[in-house]
DNA sequence: TTTTATGCAAACATTTTGCAGTCAC
DNA sequence: GTGACTGCAAAATGTTTGCATAAAA
């Protein structure tokens, strides 16, 4: 927790550096929606981020300000943001390498996880469709462990 | 090209009894959205969809209708939505084996693949994590040959 | 003639934008 | 003090729904 805690400081100081260098201005705003990311592993939209600020962290944010900051998170790519086919977008910190995700239908919890082949064979189809790949998103739809 | 409207002519009779059997109706409208969907390789969106019936058919058709009908025809099976991201869902027709999608972030041209390594290692990684997978997507964002 | 399908318009949900005021630097 | 940021409300976008009419079986 308190590991945790300090990498996220770290974290947060770096960014506002970056902010800053850019020519942006830091604000509280920011600084919230980074550590809402940052701590919960779920993957949040724009409204869940307006309610936890404002249950957790008693902040009242505005939901414009949001969508705003993570557009703008998005382009520094610190943030990605994902489809989950329901019509609302989910936003998730890019901290770690590329993963994908395993969604179920029932419950609605996401799993990420990683795979290098998949990931190898993905460069490989590209290049012999005379692909240049920049990215890729990958959904597995199917029953958790729980929910089979 | 008679090859094809020959298919698809069989393809529409065959459609048409399976919508009277499960005591449904059939109409002019669910013909040409079929027919438009299956004479466009493109995958379109509602909006496209109507435009191609008055422009290509001089066929008039309510959007609302569309969508009731591309959902109708997901329930059977027999259409694809998918999300390119951009907020706007687009309808394929459902007759071929899997396929995945690369788009061109340049152009947005859809290019649809399919490999059998990536199907397999899916399974393995579900498997690995006792998921059950039902479906998944699949999509590689990059620059088309064209575009490069 | 009964039931489903259609088209329109209104409703809806999510996201974006304009603007006046606020805050960071 | 200047320029970026915020919050609100309005607008825009994409999709769904209610209802009266039309068409299919």
């Amino acid at each position: 927790m308190e590991k945790y805690e300090d990498n996220f400081e770290s974290f947060l100081e770096n960014f506002k550096n970056t902010v800053s260098k850019l020519g942006y201005k830091n604000s509280i705003q920011k600084d919230y929606i980074l550590k809402i990311l940052y701590f919960n592993d779920d993957h949040l939209s724009a409204e869940q981020i307006v309610a936890i600020a404002k249950t957790n962290y008693k902040v009242d944010m505005g939901i414009a300000t949001v969508y705003r900051t993570v557009k703008f998170f998005e382009e520094l790519n610190i943030v990605n943001s994902l489809d989950v086919g329901d019509g609302v977008k989910r936003y998730e910190l890019n901290l770690s390498l590329h993963h994908d995700h395993m969604i179920c239908t029932l419950c609605n919890k996401i799993i990420e996880f990683h795979d290098d082949v998949i990931e190898e064979q993905q460069k490989k189809v590209a290049k012999n469709s005379n692909f240049i790949l920049k990215d890729h998103i990958m959904t597995i739809y199917g029953l958790c462990k729980d929910c089979q």
